[in-house]
DNA sequence: CACCATGTTCCTTG
DNA sequence: CCAAGGAACATGGT
C-alpha cells in the first residue's frame, strides 16, 4: 500500500492504536521480510519494548521504541514495498495467509501482511541517510529542485521516482503531478524552466496533500477483514463508492478522455515503469 | 497461457 | 565516479 500519502494515513491510524503498547511476543514467519534477517536476534531486540510513537519518513513508517528502564529510545523502521499491509487485529483471528510478522501484544495483534515479500521491517537505519527531502516539508524549495534537476537529462517523470531527489512519490503521484502540472513526463529534467519547476513543486505538494485529505476523510476498513483495509490509491476500496473511482486524473486511465480537455490519456513505459499522461494538456 | 501491478536494489553497459 | 536500462524479487488479478 505504498506512496506517501498512503503511508502517512497508515501512521496516523496506528500511532493512537499502537502508542504505550509493549511487545511480549515476536513471531518473524517470513525471515526475508525482516532485518537483520536473523529471525532470532530480530526478536531479541523488540521483545519486551514498549511503542512510543509512529510516525512516517518518505515511504517508510518509523516505530519509536523504548526497552523497559532503559533511558535510550530507538527505531524500527517499515516498508510496506508494493502489496505490505499493516493492522492490528484480536487474538485469536485467524492469521493472513501471507502474514510475515507478527507481534503480540496480549489481547490483540500488530500484523505485518506482505503477499509478494517486497516489503521489509528493519532495525537497520541506514536507507533514511540516501533520502531526498520530504515534499511537503521547508527543505522542498523550488531553488533546490531546480538544481538537482539540473544534473540530469533523463526523464522528468523517472527522476521523480529517485527518492534522493523528493522523497516519497512513487508511480502513480509522478504522473499525477505532471497533469496537475502541465508538464510532459518525457521532458529531459535539466531542460526545465523556473517557472516549469516551481509549478511542479506545487503540483507535486496539491497532489500529495489532496491524497493525504482524502485517505483521512474517506471510510477505510482498518480491520483487516478483506483486502481492502487502508487502500485508497487506486482500485477499490470498501464504502469508497464512485468517488473513489474518480479520483485520478490520469493513472490507469489510458484511452479514457482527459477530464479537462477530453483528448484520449496516453500510456508510455519509462524505465520500465507506466506513464499515464494527456498528450494535449502536457505536450512536449 | 499472456500481461499487468503502488517499490527497491543489483548488475551491466556505456 | 556517473547515467541509464534491464532483470530480479514473489504473488495475485484480469
Amino acid at each position: 500500500m505504498p506512496e506517501l500519502p498512503e503511508v502517512e494515513v497508515l501512521s496516523r491510524h496506528l500511532d493512537p492504536a499502537l502508542i504505550g503498547r509493549t511487545i511480549r511476543r515476536v513471531e518473524v514467519r517470513r525471515r526475508k521480510s525482516v532485518r537483520p534477517d536473523s529471525a532470532t536476534r530480530f526478536a531479541a531486540v523488540l521483545k519486551g519494548a514498549r511503542i512510543e510513537r509512529v510516525s512516517r519518513r518518505a515511504k517508510y513508517l518509523v516505530f519509536q521504541l523504548r526497552r523497559h528502564g532503559e533511558p535510550e529510545s530507538f527505531q524500527m523502521l517499515g516498508h510496506l514495498g508494493m502489496t505490505g499491509r499493516m493492522y492490528v487485529q484480536p487474538v485469536g483471528r485467524s492469521l493472513a495467509k501471507h502474514a510475515a510478522v507478527v507481534f503480540a501484544l496480549g489481547d490483540s495483534d500488530f500484523v505485518f501482511e506482505d503477499p509478494r515479500y517486497f516489503g521489509r521491517l528493519s532495525l537497520e537505519l541506514a536507507a533514511l541517510d540516501e533520502l531526498g527531502p520530504e515534499p511537503l516539508g521547508a527543505e522542498f524549495t523550488a531553488g533546490r529542485f531546480g538544481r538537482d534537476l539540473g544534473r540530469f537529462r533523463q526523464a522528468i517523470k523517472v527522476k521523480l521516482l529517485d527518492q534522493s531527489l523528493v522523497a516519497g512519490i512513487g508511480n502513480i503521484y509522478a504522473s499525477e503531478a505532471l497533469f496537475h502540472a502541465g508538464i510532459s513526463p518525457r521532458r529531459p529534467a535539466m531542460k526545465l524552466h523556473d517557472d516549469e519547476v516551481s509549478c511542479l513543486r506545487r503540483a507535486i505538494r496539491t497532489v500529495l496533500r489532496e491524497a493525504i485529505r482524502f485517505g483521512s476523510t474517506v471510510p477505510l476498513n482498518w480491520a483487516a477483514e478483506d483486502a481492502s483495509d487502508g487502500l485508497f490509491y487506486y482500485g477499490r476500496a470498501a464504502d469508497a463508492g464512485d468517488y473513489y473511482v474518480e479520483r485520478l486524473d490520469v493513472y490507469d486511465r489510458a484511452g479514457q478522455p482527459c477530464r479537462r480537455c477530453g483528448a484520449a490519456i496516453r500510456r508510455i513505459v519509462q524505465a520500465a515503469r507506466s506513464t499515464f499522461f494527456c498528450p494535449v494538456c502536457q505536450p512536449r
